[in-house]
RNA sequence: GGAGGGGUGGCCGAGUGGUUGAAGGCGUCCCGCUUGAAACGGGAUGACCGCAAGGUCCGUGGGUUCGAAUCCUACCCCCUCCGCCA
């Protein structure tokens, strides 16, 4: 949620900013509740002072036992007009709120303005593609034949968009959550998290899902929970309406979890292999710090993610993501998009990685991890705030998440890249200890 | 699932329908004493809206009342015992 009082006090700004987000609306309705509300407020705190000072006089009365009957009639129509009051400053305030509630957060002067991903920006690459001296295949081929992966039972037993790992697949999906735990536990401080996959609406309201992202969540039908569609919902939460103490800033956290989505609105989009499922593993990384600190936050963060891909010896790129293209809750956010030679170039993300070309197809990079500042937007509906210093005033925490990284999506990345002539497929060596000492996945 | 108990400030904990935003304690901060520290003494110490005056907040919503932390009601949450259970 923006703050009430700055967008009153900078129409201009705010509503320039949203328009750059492609959010075209006028910030009318709003400045006109806002003004009804506090005319009204000021009405009906004035006459709470009446009843308040005339209560004290009613009981003072009663106690000398003199006579209020007259104060106390006088009384009985002024609560009946309090109560009115009350009740129209509240519809104010409901008004309000459903209408910030719904505006995402502005983005940061940094990020690029632009409408769509076409405006994202490279900041850098790093590692190699690999040119093939074979036809390189998708990850759903290797997968299958190796008989890693299996997207027809697992359609049978559930939907499309799931997956069933078996052997070696299941393995190294395992490899790589331990993999990235203890990289971002003992080499980058986090500490590590495993939160409740349900959660309530409040949680969804806090992070950004709800109101407006209902239809991506799955509910559970008689509890009125929700499945997280992404570890950031529990871990920003974890601090919900507390106030936490000076020096406890900044918090590092890392979750391992399921993730769950809907995926309505994707029909047809990405529909074979593990791209887009339905329930995915992700490593997510969740920093709450001071208001003046976010934005290095970010910065180590996005190199904490960018390890990741290091370690595993796979090439990719940063992207800041433009105006148009940022997330409900975010104000800056950098990708982090893999290298797979299977991805074709498509015509909004052409230009910057057609000269990445496989053996087969051209190849492309494709999002990995999305790392984002939502500075006070999600701690403003979380109530997460901080005292700077014991005598200070509280103020909002900034969130900072990002995944470190989607496990599904390294999974299938290192399938491509270490693909051999043979089908088979190297383990990087960061795996290896996590694989016990395994060097290659053949056939079984 | 059955039976009972309870939700008050950063924490513990009092609270008769009328100076109780809330005693007392702990913690924290400032001052004094001290070479320093501890102990001791004194003072201060919630959040939200508001320029201020002032208003609001005792799990949440509704009700009774001139007036509710205090009475009624619905809901939420926590705890204990029994049953069941990974």
């Amino acid at each position: 949620m923006l703050d009430p009082k700055y967008v009153r006090e900078h129409v201009e700004t705010v509503e320039a900013g949203l328009r750059s987000r492609g959010v075209t609306l006028a910030l009318q309705e709003f400045l006109a509740a806002d003004l009804a509300r506090r005319r009204l407020l000021s009405e009906v705190e004035q006459l709470k002072h009446r009843r308040n000072t005339a209560s004290e006089e009613v009981g003072q009365r009663k106690r000398q036992g003199r006579d209020a009957g007259e104060l106390i009639a006088e009384m009985r129509e002024l609560g009946d007009r309090i109560k009115k009051l009350d009740e129209e400053v509240r519809g104010c305030d409901e008004h309000i709120e459903a209408f910030l509630m719904g505006l995402p957060n502005l983005p940061h002067p940094s990020v690029p303005v632009g409408g769509d991903s076409t405006a994202n920006v490279e900041m850098r690459r790093r590692g190699e593609p690999r040119r093939f001296d074979f036809p390189a295949r998708p990850h759903w081929e290797i997968g299958e034949a190796l008989g890693l992966l299996d997207f027809e039972r697992a359609a049978r037993m559930s939907q499309a968009r799931f997956v069933v790992l078996t052997g070696a697949g299941a393995r190294l999906e395992r490899a790589l959550i331990n993999f990235m735990l203890d990289l971002h536990t003992r080499e980058h401080g986090y500490t590590e998290v495993f939160p409740p996959l349900l959660v309530n609406a409040a949680a969804m309201t806090g992070t950004g899902q709800l109101p407006k992202f209902a239809e991506e969540l799955f509910k559970t039908k008689d509890e009125s929970l929700y499945m997280i569609p992404t570890a950031e919902v529990p871990v920003t939460n974890l601090h919900r309406e507390e106030i936490l103490p000076p020096g406890t800033l900044p918090l590092s956290y890392v979750a391992f979890t399921p993730c769950f989505r809907r995926e309505a609105g994707s029909h047809g989009k990405d529909t074979r292999g593990l791209i887009r499922q339905h329930q995915f593993n992700k490593v997510e990384l969740v920093k709450l710090t001071q208001a003046d600190r976010s934005y290095e936050a970010l910065e180590q963060m996005t190199r904490d993610a960018e390890a990741v891909l290091q370690r595993l010896g796979l090439p990719y790129r940063v992207v800041v993501l433009c105006t148009g293209d940022l997330g409900f809750a975010a104000a800056k956010t950098y990708d982090i998009e893999v290298w797979l030679p299977s991805q074709s170039a498509s015509p909004k993300e052409s230009g910057t990685h057609a000269d990445a070309v496989g053996a087969r197809g051209i190849g492309g990079y494709r999002e990995i991890s999305s790392i984002s500042n939502c500075e006070a937007f999600q701690a403003r509906r979380a109530d997460i705030r901080y005292r700077p210093a014991p005598t200070a005033p509280v103020e909002y925490v900034h969130t900072l998440n990002g995944s470190g990284v989607a496990v599904g999506r390294a999974w299938l990345a290192i399938l491509e890249n270490y693909q051999e002539a043979d089908g088979s497929v190297r383990i990087p060596e960061a795996l290896r200890p996590y694989m016990d000492g395994q060097e290659r996945i053949g056939k079984p």
